[in-house]
RNA sequence: GUGGUCAUAGCUCAAUUGGUAGAGCACUUGCCUGUGGAGCGAGCGGUUGAGGGUUCAACUCCCUCUGACCACCCCA
């Protein structure tokens, strides 16, 4: 007996708000994780990466204030540097493009896959460690760039086999509900200018839809919004892109959101995007459009994640300027709308075959099988020890190993093996080669 | 960070007004001496999330902590 057995156990439990991953959860990570990366190279997007710990310094610039004060894993390392884990990618995807701004041929097409973590309290679709893939796209001021990286959520959908009823993305544009609320509905301050009417505004306007109508009255009105500038936020509210057309000589955003509709009308994707004015997304750095994807699951209907153009990202490099179009797509959520639509396949083993040991006599032989089936690039499952076969092949029923290979004294006189299919339940018997034949097929 | 619900075997759940825990599935094993899924046996498995309190007696009542879930906040 150790110590521990006599003293309280440790708990079993994984870390609060994170996830272990037994083999058949990484099954399902790697699923969606592949389909990601797919889609992304076909898009001919390159894969990044970078360290996970960063200096406190660099989200304290560039995240938000509720990131940074409330969610941050933040720490002193030994040698007293001010180090925080990475709660997001963003600052540390423009620290890297800004380290070579200077030589890297534009346009710049990113995509990377990595864990993120914030001190949250968890629920459902959020935790504290989420994976999440990042796909960006730097130096092309043309709304050209919006449709290629808001096209990615929209074929990884397609990939996962979601449908057109059970998704929406949302989009809207900043520059243009900036315009809009300074122009027609005369606001003050900036829609990123923490703190002032229009930020406030943009807040409340952002949260519409999760409020009854007299509390979203309410709200404006204590952000002393009169009535007659409340009817110009509910007409802009309501408005459809038919509405944003006649400001497109006044508004870039207007310009750029229906430019958008105008070349996804011509790829065929329009009817995934719907314009949805009060989209604001929280990070403060995005300045154009802005899109926001649901779950239409009348049962789970949420914000599911998120992305937008951001043209100042690099301003804390450096004082040349880079536009950017990002979005970022997470595990969680995405799990949850997989889950709710009932989209996840069942997903087999990627062991091809198992040997069996026959007896202690016959082992050496069993594992000259398996060596030449392993050569050929056949993944083997060797079981090692030479118990009764009907636990054998009972094994190889439960991991869901399709095909077993028995090679007892007698095929071992004639130079075969018996191989059967577990799904057919039929039984061969054959010299090796034809069965490397089989398996590669 | 705020508010609410909950916590019994690996999983899903039982346990009558407080009288110190059971089932199904899973796992191991036998029926089956060269062959899986079914069936029928058997076994393993719990200081009832942790710590404290009330009581002759606590899974049951009270407090604290931890964790899960839900709403808010925020966001992926």
């Amino acid at each position: 007996m150790n110590k521990q057995s006599k003293q309280q156990k440790i708990s079993t439990q994984p870390y609060k708000g994170a996830r272990d991953f037994y083999p058949e959860d990484m099954r399902v990570r790697n699923y969606i994780f592949n389909i990601w990366k797919k889609v992304c190279k076909r898009y001919g997007f390159e894969e990044w990466d970078f360290p996970f710990i960063e200096p406190f310094e660099l989200f304290e610039a560039k995240s938000g204030d509720e990131i940074v004060n409330k969610q941050l894993y933040r720490f002193t390392d030994k040698g007293g540097r001010d180090v925080a884990i990475r709660p997001e990618k963003t600052p540390s995807l423009a620290r890297m493009i800004t380290g070579k701004i200077k030589t890297l041929p534009r346009p710049i097409k990113w995509f990377n896959i990595a864990n993120c973590w914030r001190f949250e309290k968890p629920q459902k679709g959020r935790g504290r460690e989420f994976f999440q893939l990042d796909c960006d796209i730097f130096g092309v001021k043309d709304v050209t760039a919006d449709v290629e990286v808001f096209s990615i959520p929209i074929e990884v959908m397609k990939e996962l086999g979601a449908k057109e009823n059970m998704f929406e993305i949302r989009i809207s544009n900043r520059r243009l509900a900036e315009y809009y609320l300074r122009e027609v509905v005369e606001l003050n301050g900036g829609i990123s200018e923490q703190g002032t009417q229009m930020y406030k505004v943009a807040r409340i306007i952002d949260s519409q839809p999760k409020l009854t109508e007299r509390e979203f009255l309410k709200q404006l009105e204590s952000e002393n919004v009169n009535p007659k500038q409340i009817d110009a936020i509910i007409s802009f509210i309501k408005s459809d892109i038919q509405f944003v057309e006649k400001y497109r000589d006044d508004s870039y955003g207007a310009k750029e959101i229906t430019d958008f509709f105008r070349i996804a009308e011509s790829l065929g994707s329009a009817k995934y995007f719907k314009f949805r004015p009060e989209i604001m997304r929280g990070f403060d750095y995005y300045t154009g459009n802005v899109i926001e994807q649901f779950d239409l699951d009348p049962a789970n209907k949420r914000s599911m994640y998120g992305g937008g153009r951001y043209d100042d990202l690099v301003n804390i490099f450096t004082d040349e300027k880079l536009t950017g179009v990002g979005y970022a797509m997470g595990d969680v959520t995405l799990m949850e709308f997989l889950k709710g639509w009932n989209l996840l396949p069942v997903l087999p083993t990627e062991t091809d075959v198992m040997v069996t040991i026959f007896d202690e006599n016959t082992r050496n032989k069993s594992f000259e099988i398996v060596q030449k089936l392993r050569e050929k690039g056949i993944n083997t499952f060797a079981y090692l020890e030479p118990v009764k076969l009907d636990k054998q092949f009972k094994y190889a029923d439960r991991k869901g190993i399709r095909y077993v290979i028995v090679a007892g004294l007698d095929e071992i006189k004639k130079g075969t093996v018996q191989l059967k299919d577990m799904q057919r339940k039929q039984q061969q018997e054959l010299v090796l080669e034809k069965v490397i034949e089989k398996l590669k097929q």
